[in-house]
DNA sequence: CCCTTGCGGAGCGATTCGCTCCGCTATAGC
DNA sequence: GCTATAGCGGAGCGAATCGCTCCGCAAGGG
């Protein structure tokens, strides 16, 4: 195209509205699971549902969308724990920021849509940078021994998701919303005191393998 | 009625059968969260539609029975634990016993049920008995001094939901379920450590309230 | 042997879904 | 101020799914 600019009636709004939308999406998913409904995200976006398909051609491809930016958000937070000179103080920069980016709501959509080249690539190297991260701390005598790198990956899983929250948006009460993310906050702060060297005991049971992740974003088997 | 005992044919199944539901409904409600269908249950109980609506007159029952007997469990938890000698294990037998109930998949159904006055004084008889078993672990010097019963609360909350599990049961995996529970065990073990005192550093922001407690269970408001 | 009793699941009306399509509003060029 | 038009909102479509009813059938008791 050789022309540089093919201008819009209202530009300005146009990437306010798209940041609405994702972000619309990423709380009804998280209210509503699964049962999500696009009626509910544009609504809850402020925009008809006709600007939603404008967008996006399909759900699918939003929740696409909506999974390759938080893919986007955890490389950076991985990348910006190893900018840390701290190994300590990096791993809990990781681990409350990627918390906080609640990223655990897009569970439901496992299996709902394609994983793009481009996305796995980004998965790849966010779990080298966890690798890092929690390589470093070990070598530092920071992180206690017995936890691997997958028992973060499943920590940050189970942190990911608030039940809390989810049910005062449910409920709307946004008044509460702060109240319910400063709690999050201190549970994190526990398990990352938990995480800690040196170990109080050792963990419980054998350490969890890899097959935990494998797979994990294929579909489910016809049979259901 | 004076008729003392009116004979089913297949009074040994009953028992069963009504376990087998009641665990299939907390398994699909933890998979299919607030679009669980009766039709799936009944299914993954092994048992028709039919079967489950001459024991249940409606959904909402079904649902109700299966929140009070998570209550009944919650208590026995709680009591267990003030049963033990040494504080400490006490807490710890609460905590991990409650995770392992899995009961933060009854979420989605609060706001749908009706809350009838047993279920109401059970809850508060539990929450009475959490109470104790902080304190006691307080005054005992071996929980941290800055969680309140309210952080434990949510922590619990926090935990007795595993997307992981959620996630295995929707793809039908049954053969990785052992090693998923216990990666949510060393977690759990994890979260004790770091409830254990002293604290290394002291928790961020102001202890939660109780208004996070309190109009938890009510329905949502018409305007959704 | 028949009769009672609990069981499974097809099917009902109602609801909700993803998505299309069209009338309307708000702006740009003149 | 006027017209042309790009972007917007939401009614409404067929399809799918929901909670629930109801009836034909299998399994023991007398």
């Amino acid at each position: 195209m050789t022309k540089p600019a093919r201008r819009a009636h209202r530009r300005v709004d146009a990437e306010a509205n798209d940041r609405a939308l994702l972000r619309a999406a990423h709380d009804v998913l998280a209210e509503d699971g699964a049962h999500a409904s696009v009626a509910a995200i544009a609504a809850r976006a402020g925009v008809g549902i006709g600007t939603l398909y404008r967008r996006y051609r399909t759900k699918s491809e939003l929740f696409q969308h909506l999974c390759a930016v938080s893919l986007d958000q955890w490389l950076a937070a991985a990348e910006d724990g190893l900018a840390h000179d701290d190994p300590w103080e990096g791993l809990a920069h990781y681990v409350t920021t990627g918390v906080a980016l609640g990223s655990g709501s897009l569970g439901p959509i496992a299996g709902m849509i394609e994983i793009t080249e481009e996305m796995a690539d980004k998965n790849t190297r966010s779990d080298a940078a966890a690798a890092l991260l929690v390589e470093r701390a070990h070598a530092a005598g920071v992180l206690r021994s017995d936890v691997t790198v997958i028992d973060l990956h499943l920590l940050l899983e189970q942190l990911g998701r608030s039940p809390l929250l989810e049910q005062l948006g449910r409920q709307g009460r946004p008044d509460l919303v702060e109240a319910a993310r400063n709690s999050r906050a201190r549970i994190t702060a526990i398990a990352l005191d938990g995480l800690r060297a040196p170990a109080p005991r050792p963990l419980p049971g054998a350490p969890p393998g890899y097959e935990l992740f494998s797979e994990r974003w294929e579909p489910p088997p016809p049979g259901t």
